[in-house]
DNA sequence: GATAAGTTAGTTAATATAAACTAACTTTGT
DNA sequence: ACAAAGTTAGTTTATATTAACTAACTTATC
């Protein structure tokens, strides 16, 4: 569905983020890293609002399939959550530049659109999260002596800070390995017993 | 030390950031929001990154303060993180634009000073908390079977989440309440037994 | 299979707007 | 009367976007 073009401008623009920020996103600094001119930009991209979308696309693709493909099988749901991290953590390591991004609803602030789909990423992740842990509870795999929103609460928000460790040391330890130890200590901490 | 127009400014720059993101503090923005001209911006602050800078001393100073009076008497470690947070929790609550500015390092991206200042405060944060539970878990109040480090991740990520989800949510409940009940659940997590 | 018509992806040049900041002058409060 | 805090009217620089045009390729038609 994109081609070639719109792809790298999608990929450039998450490393101009990641490096710059958000300012450093520009029409300009994204031409000159591809090495078109600014212009030729707007063959690709109506305009600058479409290309932030297509960077939210992107990460959400990315999710959906798997969500969809892991929620149908009938695993514990503690593993449940291991995989869905651990997937993160994949996903993260093949692209560290969608960090910043997606850890910053700040980047999207500007455009009405941008901020509602940031939020239905966010309550779509939460929910889910929430359903496995309440079904874990009831078939005696999860502690039940916390709700399950605020256990989602405390993983997801676990998961985020220890990514963003890892970015803020500039991505200095293997994401995917100590992640599954960090992973195995949030296991102790939600089982039942 | 600040002058009154001083704290307005700083005052005034966080309500800008807050409601429209970083890109909505600019000295346009702000001087029309006090009711002043551009210019007269500038008899206050030398440029916009002394506003920022200044920001970030609200915010230092307020936490500073805290830190320091609660560390050092001896109470029991879960108690003192119980306290650390329940703290935060006014802090916010009292000056709900705090939490766009603290959480996101996005915002201090351009300017060396500041991402070094932010990495500071995170670092700081970081090493209190850690200290607490080590010494939590020495005294045999705080589980031994995941590490300091971890520990300390999962709870500031837990408590960030937290808050963003009360900003996310229009400030929709009492954040010192709920979190009183939020900090509760974590206690349970921590706890020894 | 050659040519006309259309498309794709690019170029350079220009424009509108908005940002941070400055110089020179005026008002206000003690 | 003088210093602090304000104003008006600018400057410079950057940014997104548009206009006008072109080279190279693809498709349709005779």
């Amino acid at each position: 569905m994109l081609t070639d073009r719109q792809k790298e401008i999608i990929l450039v623009s998450l490393e101009l983020i990641d490096k710059k920020g958000i300012q450093g996103l520009t029409i300009k600094n994204l031409a000159n890293k591809i090495g078109i001119s600014e212009p030729a930009i707007y063959r690709h991209y109506e305009n600058k609002i479409q290309i932030l979308i297509g960077i939210l696309d992107f990460f959400k693709s990315n999710t959906e399939d798997f969500f969809t493909k892991e929620l149908k099988n009938d695993n514990n749901s503690v593993e449940k959550i291991e995989r869905l991290f651990s997937n993160h953590f994949r996903t993260f390591s093949a692209t560290p530049s969608l960090v910043s991004v997606v850890f910053s609803e700040e980047i999207f602030r500007n455009e009405t659109i941008l901020i509602e789909q940031i939020a239905e990423i966010m309550t779509k992740n939460n929910m889910v999260l929430s359903n496995i842990i309440e079904t874990g509870q009831n078939k005696g795999e999860i502690r039940t002596d916390i709700n399950p929103s605020y256990l989602s609460i405390m993983i997801l928000g676990s998961l985020r800070m220890f990514v963003k460790q890892w970015q803020m040391s500039n991505y200095s330890f293997d994401l995917v390995k100590k992640g599954a130890d960090f992973i195995n200590s949030l296991k102790l901490l939600i089982q039942k017993n």
